[in-house]
DNA sequence: TTCCCAAACATTGTCAACAATCCACAGTCT
DNA sequence: AGACTGTGGATTGTTGACAATGTTTGGGAA
């Protein structure tokens, strides 16, 4: 279908996770589908060589399952397996929030600082209009996890374990609560590391990430 | 050559992985090669399509590197990127040791003090032979790891980032020290979670390898 | 009816040929 | 001399057919 034939310097199984990956995250292939490689590959108009070959990249990126020989199924992230990638998410982001006073320029934090001003008037502008304070909400966790240095640290846990953050986020009846609160928190965080205070940073980020994850204790618990 | 026919349940594609990864890890294939996928596939004995899967799943791994129809390399681990990886390091087994000291079963508390006795003994008993106090090392951490009950916690830090290190200390001219000091804040470490104190038992394991990651500062700079 | 076995089916794993892309080398031009 | 460009060769990317495995369905027996 949405064949894109040749983008010079890339390659058709590359393009296909990328694929792959938003479609997943957006729901569009739901959580739990058995993927069948014929299909799949018929309907992005490839061969299945590709396509085994990005939906090999996707299990390293564990958002799907295989079992050999016998199929391929999206993962269904359950309450307990999202409350495990929280607690990654609090020790790699508050190392990061450490990392980031240390090291990031001044001119980048800078930029951040701007950066909430702006999520401040637009929550306090349509506090109804969540989905951009959500993006904005990744916005700043992801400059500070740049803003860290450790370039292995910013892609594992930006590139890797927030798709899985986001696609569960997608899911119908999750609560979007939270909104003011992140954002009073996320100017604290802010505060800290312009003052180049990596201890107090790092707290209060590992806080901040608990909360989140605290507030996931009451998650539908679909498991029998 | 080494074609080890039909292993029932598994696939060529994920065998030809685990040959990969050892090889790596070992050196047999030294950091920097540029991997030929037709030589590779006749020495393993299969086609090059399973091999450009397994391929990409050491990509996933961090292992190699690949540029589109430019070919693979085995990446070459550079000081600054140890220190990196060590730096998550500290993070992630700093929580898992928090986690352990919650909720680590007791029986499991104790084999790991079974573990430490051994390697007390081996260290006493023979102070040059290092290898095995290197595994034992690798035990200890793994063990916490897996007592964290974080299950995503243990497979990304054990089965993902502790290749990376493995692989660097096959490396020439890697100093082994450090042999007694280890032993002993092993011991405090285990100590604080035996005693069911997650606080200290993280900054314990967090100083531990920071100490090692400091250590590696005097490593040889090949950077210019 | 329910359980078990077997054969057919569908799906995944593997292979070898084909096409597209990059790299190196040589030749030319400034 | 040095840099740039074009062509030849080698390597990677892709495809469709073939083989092997897991699943399912249908029939028979307890």
């Amino acid at each position: 279908m949405s064949s894109v034939a040749h983008i010079s310097g890339t390659t058709l199984a590359d393009n296909l996770r990328e694929k792959l990956i938003s479609a997943i995250i957006d729901g569009e292939i739901p959580q739990g589908t058995k993927i069948s490689e014929m299909q799949l590959a018929s309907h992005y108009g490839v061969s299945r060589g590709p396509l085994r070959e990005a939906i090999r990249d996707l299990e390293g990126l564990r958002l799907v399952q295989r079992r050999p020989h016998a199929g391929v199924r999206v993962i269904s992230l359950n309450c307990a397996e999202l409350r495990e990638i929280f607690t990654i998410r609090e020790a790699l982001e508050g190392m990061a929030a450490r990392l980031a006073s240390e090291n990031m320029p001044d001119e980048d934090i800078h930029a951040l600082g701007e950066l909430l001003r702006l999520h401040e008037t637009e929550v306090r502008n349509s506090d109804g209009e969540l989905y951009f304070r959500q993006q904005g909400e990744v916005d700043f966790h992801m400059q500070i996890l740049k803003g860290s240095g450790n370039r292995r640290l910013y892609k594992l846990m930006g590139e890797e374990l927030y798709q899985l953050i986001l696609m569960y986020r997608r899911q119908p009846g999750q609560r979007q609560a939270r909104a003011g609160l992140a954002l009073d928190e996320h100017q604290r965080i802010f505060d800290a590391i312009q003052a180049r205070d990596g201890e107090l940073a790092e707290i209060l980020m590992r806080r901040h990430i608990r909360g989140a994850r605290l507030a996931l204790r009451h998650c539908m618990e679909d498991s029998p």
